[in-house]
DNA sequence: TATGAATGAGAATTCATTCAT
DNA sequence: TATGAATGAATTCTCATTCAT
């Protein structure tokens, strides 16, 4: 904290993470030479192991604390909010946003899972699944007191994940849409997704195989 | 004639592509090696070469045949379609089906496009923009016709995508749910998504916040 | 002699030896690979062991047989010859003429000897030392008569054949000068060269540090 | 401080260099392997890679370096040195000297042009054209005050610089031969060979079939 | 005689990591 | 804390050669 002039340990290993966050995110963790990495920061490859481990636990590092923020920040972005419907629109609202500031490490948490050795995936894994499992929660919730319809909560679970995920493959800053645009179109979709059947049957021109296919299920 | 031993012709290729989907599917093109590859083949490194011209190759090859396939399978599925809900249902049926079937090749044909170097991306990229494009149009012409209702056409078809695309990275054959149903899941979820808010606005616990972000937009 | 159509024999490897002369003279031998020499050949590189039967082997076939014309070709010019200055005169033309005429062969047999194995190396050494013979014997007789006047036998010898076939790393067919020129121009140079120094020491500026280091070898 | 053991900082690159040298003068560049070459600094082949950037380079900074050198260093030979004789003997006993003292270098520089790539070939002609052009200018000057005689100055040129450096191809350190004797022989050659007709015509055995070709040429 | 596929060795180069300074 | 040099294993890819068909 009271940090003197000439100390850059924090500095340093912080710039790291910038850099290898920002590698990863267009090379992918193998792509990425830990010499691209010192190179990028201003220092020799030898360097960087001072700050790090080894490129393995830098990437377990980077997504790890991804996924505590992420916990963390959902917790605090869902307190207070009572009933389902509320829950999800706030889940929803916090998972775009989220995902629009950190779409690199977001993309990271998701695309290098495979990259991890079994003891950091399954750690990392047991740390998602806990978040999975607050949308869940509510979907679950909301399907019991019949505000939302649908067909298999663990499918609805991963598809709605997907689809808010899916932001950060495609979102640019300074786009054509503002922040509440995009929040607004992502959570009619999930909205009205989960929203019971019999609220769109009247609208909807909803066809008997699709019942059919429903009922089969 | 009826020749069994080793690997000979078009068998050889037929070997390393299926190895090749299944490598890079497990632990991504970068970190596949050829020496495994060859392995997994039952020939030596250098022999592959008589069969692929380059590593990046044989990606480009495997990505551009996918997405061929899933161009034209799609537009045989949507084909005798009349109105846009009945085309949104064959699209998610067809999607799903696809997804479930050839969920390797859907994986790498997702995960895989930033290992492509320039030239083979934007084939791909073109390729992919199509298959986009066709369900971008069902949504136009569904909300042209008071069916769907969306908050940006562009956010939905990328959502969508992302939502249906999602069960490759959870889906396994021979799972809990049957094919019917997990179609049925996607179909009430991607459907029920786009119906018109006025059907559904009833049900909805919606807040005035989020009317406000959604004209806004 | 009497071939029927059909048998390509002997076409097949007269055009492997004429690209493999083109390719060595361009790429050098190691730097050719008979993948490339078979695709100039318009056949595959296994097809090429029908014909040769190593790389080596027809590196040292181009050798030999080039240095062979190339002796009994000298020898031939010389035929009638008497004196050794209308001998040197017919060796520089020979040479020059059959440099520029087969300079791809010529440039082959000088620059790639150390490409070939031990005993190849001996042959075909052996077989220069031969040609290299005819002109210290012309020089040594010159010498002798006093036509000529050398400082050194060896060195002269060496440094006409040097001055001589650097012709092919810088001739080109339809070049600015006719043969007869070129020819001429090396004739001046040559017979200028051994001409005995009391003719020349009028005109030149000779120091008496040369006249010492010539006395002194 | 005084370090010694293994091979070190600026030490290394120069151990590289000279083995570099030594493996290209025997065996050529392309059948010299970095394993090989690594096996003779006594580090491992990867290590080449702390000292230079490609193999390519490695060719291309040694015969660059060896011009320059040879460049800067005629220049000094040359220096007071006024009428063309005195010039073309002080020519003729540096190049000598310095093909004797570094014929590897020398040696590698002509017979590896092929093997550099386009932009590095381009630079390296550059620089030896600038060394002939040296040569060339004597030869006109001599012609042009009468104390030489030559058919055509470009292929006296190439002619005496192909007869000179000849002498790398045969000089052993140790041989028969002096330092002196060795360039007596050579200047014999070359100040002969370009010395007016006139002079030498009365001694030498000239045929009436040579005038005419040098008065054709 | 030609082919296509295979081999096994070897090429240049890159990599994560270590360590004396 | 940083450096520069080293390591040894691994990378993609090429090569001359073989051989069943």
């Amino acid at each position: 904290m009271a940090r003197t002039i000439g100390s850059h340990g924090p500095t340093t290993l912080e710039a790291i993470r910038k850099a290898g966050v920002r590698l990863i995110f267009e090379h992918g963790y193998e792509a990425m030479s830990l010499r691209q990495l010192a190179a990028e920061v201003g220092i020799q490859a030898g360097s960087l192991y001072n700050h790090i481990s080894t490129k393995q636990d830098l990437l377990f590092d980077l997504v790890q604390d991804h996924i505590n923020d992420l916990l963390r920040e959902l917790d605090l972005a869902l307190e207070g909010k009572a009933d389902p419907g509320e829950k999800l629109r706030a889940f929803v609202a916090f998972h775009v946003t989220y995902h629009m500031t950190r779409k690199r490490e977001v993309f990271i948490a998701n695309s290098e899972l495979r990259s991890l050795d079994a003891k950091n995936y399954d750690a990392v894994v047991a740390l998602r699944g806990a978040y999975e499992q607050r949308l869940a929660q509510i979907l679950t919730d909301g399907v019991a007191d019949g505000a939302f319809e649908v067909v298999d909560i663990q499918v609805a679970t991963f598809a709605i994940l997907a689809l808010l995920t899916g932001l950060c493959t495609w979102y640019r800053p300074g786009g054509r849409l503002t922040r509440d645009a995009i929040i607004a179109a992502h959570e009619k979709l999930v909205l009205s997704g989960v929203a019971p059947r019999a609220a769109i049957g009247q609208a909807s021109h909803g066809s008997d195989s699709r019942r059919a296919a429903v009922a089969g299920s």
